[in-house]
DNA sequence: GAAATAGTTAACCAAATGGTTATAGGAAAG
DNA sequence: CTTTCCTATAACCATTTGGTTAACTATTTC
């Protein structure tokens, strides 16, 4: 049995490569059609195709065909898992890391 | 000319995989050996050897050699990058977002 | 100093990723 | 109806990823 990835996994694979961040950043200027989304980019279209497969499939965008043309609209709400995850640890690990800091400083002092 | 990753990449890379996300949220205890990073997963130690190169390369961890023990503490500000990414942007998809959602809601009302 | 311990590195493998070209499907325009 | 336009799918390829086992390095322990 292959089990699936988390949602986490694939919100924050689909945002480890540029031209997918670069989509999502166009996106928020509002709905955009593939073709434009394609257009700043130096690759083929069916490449831009698979970004937003995959943006698609961690739920990250939403796909409405008007005729032949696809228009692509963001979807904020996987996001916010990943900015909780980040949100709940940077406060302990923020914490963690000053505490060391502020231990090296008293070592510091305390050898002069 | 191979051109690399850029910190963004790296950083949302290193915590699209489970384990790597597990060890970070273990770090938020305090600084830990490798030994006890690898105890709770059910792969070999050298598959955690090499995740933890991968969340050093992004930056996230930091070693410690003491004697044979390594100890690896978090450093949380390459993170910083990845939350003020996702900050930036979340402003403006979430105001998108719901901008469509009323003016869905407006044409229902319309339509009645 | 021999054995045990903590961890990395090397060599290998299968699967996933990101790209390509070629082909196809369906809507719009001529 | 044929052509053009917009986009997706298929088939293929190279690289990366995540895992393995085996061997190695360095430190502690007996």
């Amino acid at each position: 049995m292959v089990i699936g990835k988390s949602q986490l996994d694939s919100v924050f694979g689909a945002l480890s490569d540029p031209i997918r961040r670069g989509i999502l950043e166009r996106l928020s200027a509002g709905e955009t059609k593939v073709g434009a989304l394609a257009a700043p980019y130096d690759v083929s279209q069916p490449a831009i195709s698979k970004h937003l497969r995959v943006l698609e499939k961690a739920g990250l965008i939403q796909r409405t065909r008007r005729g032949r043309e696809h228009h692509i609209k963001v979807d904020p709400r996987p996001i916010e898992e990943a900015r909780s995850w980040i949100a709940t640890y940077v406060r302990f690990w923020h914490h963690q890391f000053e505490a060391v800091d502020i231990y090296l400083k008293e070592q510091e002092k305390t050898q002069k």
